[in-house]
DNA sequence: CAAACCGGGATCTGCCATTTAA
DNA sequence: TTAAATGGCAGATCCCGGTTTG
């Protein structure tokens, strides 16, 4: 109780178990290129945990040199919300400086996690998947603001849930850099002439989980280019972004533009114009998500199988599924003479449960 | 009934650069 | 001055099935 005091006096600011570490006397130089030397009790002490030290070492050097950490108290921590001693050992190879919080700090943390959680199980999922979003930011204040913030949006539990557990790191930013993301993507829907910013916005975050962990530098960047680019009107921006286009503004700007380009190149030379590719992409720009390699040879087995460009263009949802697969549903239907051009090409875009079932029914001799 | 529409699930971290704090 | 905190980046699908529609 008393030692707690102590810390707390001498580090008020940050939950933090540690002393700053102390001016070295001049009289014992800096052995390794000024620097002070590594901790030799804690180097043993995380041994002893199973970290590998040379990971944390190239990782956060500046902690292995710290006089005071809580790298017991983290493993006891996490043990008591039941994780194996290889997740611990994994954990601080990964990101060293989690030990350097104190318990009581971990406490408030984990309390605020679980909060959003339905677990404490898959609280130590996410953790040790990203144990940076976890540890990164020492600062619990700002990640109550951050979940009352969403809460004020108008995210439910549920949304809260899935942007945690898919993209952890947005608990980590400041809030005022989330609250900036928001702002901007409601500054999007007013200049595309939309009503309501809000809603927007929040429609936005719920198909595009990974928005908050992007800059808005990028999702500008991206929404001019696919604008003037495309010469997109602002009722199809904000159709676009505001359904599946939401996905692709976080594509990073170089690929973005360059499979935007290998895409028209493709297009036209198969004689279309440029009024096709943007049909196509507003139809489906998930598209803008095929490396532009691999959509080339997509789109030459759909031909070659005998898929009009026609419907491909209509429906490139198509070109989602793997050349393997298309391969093989290809190979199947053209052995029945399936007729893509009178029947349509939506029994690509199937489960294979269905797609079987379908050719059951196309040909029950074969299939059945 | 089957086809078409539509959205979601898995996973997406680990590193570097810059700014801030002590 | 060092280390902590924070922002930013690269990478580049595939598939399933509930619900609505015809």
């Amino acid at each position: 109780m008393f030692q707690k005091q102590v810390l707390r006096f001498l580090w008020p600011v940050r939950g933090c178990a540690s002393l700053p570490a102390p001016r070295r006397p001049c009289s014992s130089r800096p052995t390794n290129q000024g620097r002070p030397p590594e901790n030799e009790s804690l180097l043993e002490s995380l041994s002893l945990l199973g970290v590998d030290l040379s990971s944390a070492r190239r990782r956060q050097p500046g902690v292995l040199r710290r006089l005071l950490t809580n790298e017991r108290g983290l493993a006891l921590f996490l043990k008591s919300k039941g994780a194996e001693p290889e997740a611990v050992a994994s954990i601080i190879s990964r990101f060293p400086r989690s030990i350097t919080r104190s318990c009581q700090h971990l406490e408030e943390r984990w309390t605020l996690w679980r909060n959003v959680f339905r677990s404490d199980a898959e609280v130590l999922g996410v953790l040790s998947r990203s144990p940076e979003s976890f540890f990164r930011s020492s600062d619990n204040e700002n990640l109550q603001e951050n979940i009352s913030f969403l809460r004020t949006l108008g995210m439910t539990g549920r949304d809260l849930h899935r942007l945690l557990t898919t993209a952890p790191r947005t608990f980590s930013n400041s809030v005022e850099l989330n609250r900036s993301m928001v702002e901007f993507l409601k500054s999007m829907c007013v200049r595309f002439g939309g009503a309501d910013p809000q809603s927007f916005a929040l429609a936005v975050i719920s198909r595009n989980l990974y928005i908050f962990i992007r800059s808005t530098g990028r999702i500008r960047a991206n929404v001019d280019f696919l604008c003037s680019s495309l010469g997109l009107s602002d009722a199809e921006a904000l159709g676009l972004f505001h359904g599946h286009g939401a996905q692709i503004l976080d594509v990073s700007h170089e690929s973005l533009k360059k499979n935007v380009q290998r895409l028209r190149e493709k297009l036209g030379s198969l004689g279309c114009s440029e009024d096709h590719l943007r049909r196509m992409i507003l139809n489906y720009s998930p598209v803008l998500f095929v490396s532009s390699e691999r959509l080339s040879d997509k789109m030459d087995c759909l031909l070659d199988g005998g898929v009009p460009l026609e419907k491909i263009l209509r429906k490139p949802k198509i070109l989602d599924f793997s050349l393997d697969c298309l391969r093989e549903r290809l190979l199947h239907l053209n052995a029945l003479g399936y007729d893509f051009q009178r029947n349509g090409v939506a029994v690509l875009d199937t489960s294979k449960k269905r797609f079987f079932s379908k050719l059951q029914r196309l040909s029950p001799d074969t299939y059945g």
